[in-house]
DNA sequence: ACAAAGACAGAAAGCGCTTTCTATCGCTCG
DNA sequence: CGAGCGATAGAAAGCGCTTTCTGTCTTTGT
């Protein structure tokens, strides 16, 4: 059907090898024997059969990238900057034309290996994990196996973030990570400087890596404060998934146990939307009431009233970054371990608490 | 390196031919064969090689979709609905294991182009096309050719929120069309039945068809209503880009030639917040001194304050249907086109204009 | 009981490309 | 002036899978 290279190869009069070399380059081809086929190419509108090339060249140019949730905004924009980076070539190159094969894993750790497999299947020329990893030993031995599996089949793999995994050393993989712990150490702080000392916090689901990392930095600046503080704590932090709708119920079900707190830290900016609703729809103030915070500076953020405060998370520079890692444009650090700087938005959402009588 | 076909069979002490049965189904393989060749599988840790696959076979079982931002609510709850929808098979059927390749055009034609040929090249066992499409005669021309050609491969393609290419009866060409036409009309008629008289249009790009559409569907409200007013709405269009800032800018700039509108219709809910923002920015109040709509329902209408009028466009819906269509689950009605309704959603940011002296 | 009809398994021919391995040819080197 | 080398181009061997095309064996029908 479609137009094939020994199609163009006799349509220049030359021989398929040749046709080869003047699309892959990397061998020395005359130029009028590249005109010709350049020519040739053109006139037939010759489209290059990509799994033929994959089989033959044993790697493919799919890039496969892994997420929970590809319209949660998190994710949406990693993978927007990741792609933009994977698109034109360094400058010097011709544009390579990769593509990128998103896969959903609703935080299924099933979801995660099953779409590993499916990629190695592909021979996918890179892989990139994206947000917190399930922390579960089981599936942490799996996962481990799968990517150095990958990775010793030349495959680059890229951790965007979430912790590094144990693969042997000499392993393409490297790890892109997020200060959570230093975002939610400064979130917190700036909470305990305006003076609230009873914060409730909407964490997601435990054993989930960034859960962990945000709220041991949360736990980190209480502490400091005084133990007492770090132990109450425990009981105003509540367990939910991470949809909008985990911080509604959540927040609902914290105010039934009566208003024990002056602020809410969210596990994110999706969940603490969620708080927000639930809280004005009780008629709470926020911040004069209530103050609330999320995390990672979703475009939502501003968007609310009032705008949210929140800790940034850089993830247009980490999906450049990993881009860059997964396609071998940049080299990883010695420890294979980049990790990028958050910072702490502070916005309309959070102020001192009320004064008076508190409960 | 990996484990191949040809060393399952002789594990498994049978033919490629056998295993190759086994794995695809469709042809009698005995029972005890059967077994052995899975157990063998099981024990070798066998992934089949997809692009040797996808050669053999012409057709791979990547799923190609076109958007223009996935970072955008719009795309990402689009293509989240679609991969949900690609990856469990309908009951009865194993797994398929479809990949979902998502490119970013960013609006631009070529991009569109370029994509549509890699994934022509990667033999994609089907492609979908989301959002509006750019109305340029040349670019529509080109467009359709690609998407015949690719039909006539055989690769279904499934057209979703724009409207139908001219391709040659036969292809498996389809569409999934929004109403925004009526949506828009029913937006209209609501602010006009609020009492507003003289309303802003943040329009998109020119030559967008969803802003076209959406445009009309304005101005049939706004001509039933009176001549005069359809005149005057042109008067009080922008032209703008798709970004949340495009709303602020325009915005700013609509106030700076005086505040002659009662009420801010935005081309889509991004561009909606941007409105809002440089409303709120000067002071002025939503929706007692100005009402705002959108387009689309987000999820970000609720969260901003006042919640944002909208038109609710079924994108889980419409994503699910161009799932199965693009794999043939379900057969597309005789003319290729589904039209989804749209439904006017009235929240907090419309309300009646103010009273006493307009501008 | 015998031919015709399945049911099942294997051999082998590609699918369209990449990549050695060879084969020329025209010069440069000594 | 012949050996030798770099620059080019072609032949051919796969890459790992699917899929006719054949070739057994069992089953059925009568």
């Amino acid at each position: 059907m479609a137009v094939t290279l020994a199609e163009v190869a006799a349509h220049a009069g030359v021989s398929p090898a040749t046709v080869s070399r003047v699309l892959n380059g990397g061998y020395p081809v005359a130029g009028g024997t590249r005109t010709r086929v350049e020519r040739a190419v053109e006139e037939l509108g010759y489209v290059a059969n990509a799994p033929a090339r994959a089989l033959a060249a044993a790697t493919s140019d799919l890039v496969g990238v892994l997420v929970r949730d590809v319209a949660d905004g998190f994710f949406g924009i990693l993978v927007a900057a990741l792609q933009r980076a994977l698109g034109p070539e360094a400058p010097g190159q011709a544009g390579s034309g990769r593509l990128t094969v998103v896969c959903a894993t609703e935080g299924a750790p099933a979801a995660e290996l099953a779409h590993l497999t499916l990629l190695e299947g592909q021979r996918a020329g890179g892989v990139v994990l994206t947000g917190g990893a399930v922390e579960e030993v089981e599936h942490t031995v799996a996962l481990t196996t799968r990517v150095a599996r990958l990775a010793s089949g030349g495959t680059p793999v890229v951790l965007c973030g979430r912790p590094p995994l144990a693969v042997p050393a000499g392993l393409p993989v490297s790890t892109v990570a997020f200060d959570d712990r230093g975002g939610a150490f400064r979130l917190a702080e700036h909470l305990l400087t305006l003076g609230h000392r009873r914060i409730a916090y909407v964490a997601g689901p435990a054993g989930l890596s960034t859960g962990r990392e945000r709220l041991a930095g949360h736990r980190a600046a209480l502490a400091r404060h005084g133990r007492a503080l770090a132990e109450d704590c425990a009981a105003l932090t509540v367990r939910t998934s991470l949809e909008r709708s985990a911080g509604y119920d959540a927040t609902r079900a914290l105010l039934r146990r009566g208003r024990s707190f002056t602020a809410v830290v969210a596990a994110d900016d999706t969940v603490a939307t969620g708080v927000v609703a639930a809280l004005r729809e009780q008629g709470i103030r926020i911040p004069e009431d209530v103050s609330v915070a999320g995390f990672d500076d979703l475009p939502v953020c501003v968007d609310t009233a009032p705008a949210l405060t929140t800790v940034r998370v850089p993830l247009r520079e980490a999906g450049l970054l990993a881009a860059h890692l997964v396609t071998r444009r940049r080299q990883p650090p010695p420890d294979g371990i980049t990790t990028l700087p958050t910072q702490l938005m502070v916005r309309g959402s959070t102020a001192p608490p009320p004064t008076g009588r508190q409960p």
